[in-house]
DNA sequence: AACACTCACAACCGCCATATC
DNA sequence: TGATATGGCGGTTGTGAGTGT
């Protein structure tokens, strides 16, 4: 069944924004927050899809974000955390502050795949390239419209659902906006229940450096996700953790950044 | 100087999930 | 309960800047 269009795009601008349209999308967006996207537009006199509205806010405008180059600890946590999501750019992109997803897809599209390529890594599978593989499983991922293969990853299936609880907490995230990751995690549960009761992650990824000790944390019992990427306690987060690992759920928080 | 090529990134498109009626 | 509207996500494309020949 076909969906309405989004907007008339007949009477819409595309392609590179101006300076005006983001002057008067950035004074309505203050003026009365982010509301409806699709009405936006015919409020703030824009003759913009409300999507493209949405998109051009969301990646370019925000007042948090943070433009510049990606730092060598943020380059390491997004491929940890690809090693562990695949391309849930979003959910990637919730645990750097001042990131889009957006940025950080295009980031690993052409900075980070191709380093990963260089040294002989899958970017899709994190795995050491075989020779007679590795064509198709490197540049096939990027430049070919079949999809991937049943699932490329060799962690958890990185569903959105089985994503999102790897986020699950018991507490609110302090560095996510109110709708940006807090939608697709929220809707994951509402039971109340542990939300990833089966998740077992399997971090025996090449790049990363230390799995957790022997003493893995099994599906019985809830474990922050920057124990599973490798840092201990304190080094980027804030759960509390003892000798037996993390005590509660936690969002992992790996970079602070004064904002 | 002119052209070709590559790179980086903003933006678009189509689909999916969720909310609402 | 199904249809529709809307927001959001991931893949892909378009284009300007930079670089090499």
């Amino acid at each position: 069944m076909g969906r309405s269009p989004c907007c008339e795009k007949e009477h819409t601008n595309k392609g590179a924004w101006t300076k005006e349209e983001d002057q008067r999308l950035i004074a309505h967006i203050r003026a009365h927050g982010e509301g409806c996207w699709r009405s936006l537009p015919k409020a703030a006199g824009l003759l913009r899809c409300g999507k493209s509205c949405r998109l051009r806010w969301m990646n370019y405008l925000r007042p948090d974000l943070k433009r510049g180059n990606f730092t060598d600890d943020e380059n390491d946590l997004i491929i940890r955390l690809h090693g562990l999501l695949g391309n849930r750019w979003s959910l990637i992109a919730g645990q750097l502050p001042g990131r889009t997803d957006n940025e950080i897809k295009n980031y690993w599209n052409t900075h980070i795949k191709r380093k990963l390529l260089a040294s002989g890594i899958d970017p899709q599978t994190h795995r050491p390239l075989l020779s007679g593989n590795a064509a198709s499983s490197g540049g096939g991922a990027a430049t070919n419209k079949a999809p991937l293969p049943a699932r490329p990853h060799p962690i958890a299936a990185p569903t959105k659902a089985s994503a999102a609880a790897i986020f699950a907490v018991t507490k609110p995230p302090p560095v996510l906006s109110s709708d940006d990751g807090g939608r697709s995690i929220s809707g994951t549960t509402s039971t109340g229940e542990p939300r990833c009761p089966d998740l077992n992650l399997d971090l025996s990824v090449g790049s990363t450096p230390s799995s957790p000790p022997a003493e893995t944390p099994t599906s019985q019992r809830p474990v922050c996700l920057c124990y599973h990427l490798g840092f201990r306690a304190g080094e980027a987060c804030s759960c509390q953790t003892d000798s037996s690992g993390p005590q509660e759920f936690t969002y992992f928080r790996p970079l602070e950044h004064g904002q």
